[in-house]
DNA sequence: GATGAATGAGAATTCATTCAT
DNA sequence: AATGAATGAATTCTCATTCAT
């Protein structure tokens, strides 16, 4: 199959002037009577969430390139053409689609910091949150998109670096280096590396993605025994 | 194909299923001294190792489907059309650099299955190998592929599963098993997911094909520290 | 796929089966008066009949292999693409050719066959049916290439054969043989091979594809000849 | 499928200076003693034959542009680069075939045309000779691959016009109108159109090609009815 | 705004032809 | 001479994007 030169993220086409964000409000009008504004703002985002999940289906079972856009809109259950009214093209429909599931999970974790609670008792908290509102979520999908097609959109995954893996670190490395003061880790290897307390989190979306069909993974209790294993008190020696 | 081959209606084409070694030698040959089969068979698998090395560096940077094989082609300094002289189609070359760049490492991991060591040893001689045979080489990125294309390519995840990751994780086990009854490991957590060993060492791939550049991760110190929660015996209480 | 659609692993192309006539109307409409559906329809069929025609005149210049598409589009007046808006690739193209192009001759057929004149005279309608019909019309060019690419398209072969060939032959021997039996004709030799009525038209098929720049041939007279041959009732000994 | 324009007629590409017939004695060779020239010659007049053979297998199944030389180089058992040891190129093998295949019968034909016996027992002898020599030969499928590619091998058609064509006609209508003036064909038909004692010929070879797995035709009957028909004296009135 | 037909650049794949061995 | 690996032009088919309706 030929898949058209499009896609690759360097070579722009025309590029005019397109929405971001959506457009709303938009000025007088023709001739009709305005017809409920805010209910036509309602409608459209309603749109732009569908295409949205739609992409996200798409994109995640096929990739970036091998996505076709047509499959998208059928899937959303609109015309082609209407993507475009809604995003610049397929890159900025990718590149928002990651934006907008990704970030809502940071003040989550943000907020869990700053709770003054035994890190153990959070800890659980964080295997609960991730297998609640990652695992059993679309959200898994765009983590393994990020993993996919990250090195080819470089400043996506900066995008991402920077709006949410470094806060979850810089939070779980607070919140850790509090713990091993308080003597409730009895190491400090997950002071120095927060990525550990993830480590499972990846195993899980990766796993899940690849292997459940040969080998079911119990992913809460992986990382429940994970938890154990970093804060076991220590055994009587 | 597309063609697609579909202007021939009548015959298939032969497809000799992309010469593996040559089959030299055709009853008498001319006069001369025998020429050499081995100078040009080992021209040819030099070509064919040429051809995957570059296609390796292409699907990583590019993933399956947007990378032209105009591209590997040029990188590995043939033209188009001889690729195809060595791997029946795009899909074909995938699939063998998978599989040809991972199976080797398994039977390295069940060697060390078989060492009568103490556990903890071998967990340092595992993050060496790791660092120095995966996380240094091209199966770094092979790992990453894996992941990013898996999902479109059940049949190699599939292979992958049977022939690397089930192998590497029945060897674990065993490993770890005995650890455990020898009182080598306090929690029987990594005997039940023995994924949790290789965590890690996913973190560190991914970690560095997205991150490194905004802040690089001392893969060795990580996976070191991990291997120290694990293997813990407990602190005097 | 040319495509091979060999690079997308997954799904198969929906294929929508090259419209034929449009599917308008998708629920309720804008508030616009009905958008004259007719009109697009008439735009869709105009257009897929200019496709057949350039198709017709590239295929029966170069053949089925070495026609090519780009130049069917540029004969038509379309892009390349649009060709796949209407077929679905170049042997649907074809064979829909060869199919819309033959059918509509047997019908007429049929209907002389059961007119009760002279088979004489019938025989001279048929001349001139042909002449006109056929010899004056593309319809030659359909035979020509369907003499061409029979071998290899056989399915294309056994259509013509069951819907077209099959009819006529037994429309002319109902014919003959009702002459034969009233004295109409001297000889049982064109009722056991109908065949030889229309010999004399392949020959003019194939003599205006090939010679007649060098020996022009009077294909009306030459056909009218033969059917004296036929149909002379003997000469008084 | 992409078909290489290399087989367009129009264009060439290089064009070196290459072997046109065989290029028998070669002048002074290598230090080697001569080996029996002769048996040389006959190794190389057997290996263009079987070449040839194998071309007109492989163009008469597949057409001109869809075969393929390394098919017609398999089937003749030798490597595909020595077919242009013996023709210049593509193009340049089918002209030599068609060229080599079709003259032969011509002798033949305007040897019949000198004997001076009554021209029915000569139809009769016609008929034979078609049956023996063309249609149940290699012959037939070199008529078919005629008609198929004539249109874009003008210089082939030409050949085959003023070769072949132009002088059975010319030697059939001497032949004829001898005949009409001693009262042996009732009509001058025949003798306007010698074109009609060789449609059932074309009959032939067109059907045998087409539809003789769907209804067989006994060809000699067929051509034996239609001299007949030709023939007549007439009947008694 | 929505639609979906049309466009045309682009990629996979094929195969005539060359040429080192 | 013969071979068959290598080449790269050419062709089919796809799909992101545009635009008339």
């Amino acid at each position: 199959m030929a898949r058209s030169g499009k896609s690759r993220p360097a070579k722009k086409r025309t590029a005019k002037a397109a929405p971001r964000g959506v457009s709303f409000g938009r000025g007088p009008q023709t001739g009709k009577s305005a017809p409920a504004p805010s209910a036509r703002e309602a409608k459209q985002a309603e749109r732009r969430e569908a295409i949205l999940t739609a992409a996200l289906a798409e994109f995640s079972a096929q990739g970036f390139t091998a996505t076709r856009l047509d499959d998208v809109a059928r899937r959303a259950g609109i015309a082609k053409g209407t993507i475009y009214l809604y995003f610049r093209d397929k890159e900025s429909l990718f590149q928002e689609l990651i934006r907008t599931r990704l970030s809502p999970i940071v003040g989550t974790i943000e907020a869990l910091r700053d709770a003054d609670v035994p890190v153990r008792a959070l800890a659980d908290q964080l295997v609960e949150l991730f297998v609640r509102e990652v695992f059993g979520t679309q959200r898994k999908d765009v983590i393994r998109l990020m993993i996919a097609e990250g090195p080819r959109f470089p400043k996506l995954a900066e995008f991402y670096y920077r709006e949410v893996l470094s806060r979850i670190i810089a939070a779980l490395r607070t919140l850790l280096k509090r713990a091993h003061e308080r003597g409730e880790v009895g190491s400090d290897a997950v002071v120095r590396f927060p990525q550990l307390i993830a480590a499972p989190g990846l195993v899980a979306v990766v796993w899940s993605g690849l292997f459940d069909r040969f080998e079911p993974l119990d992913v809460r209790a992986m990382m429940k025994a994970h938890v154990d294993l970093l804060f076991t008190p220590g055994r009587a020696a």
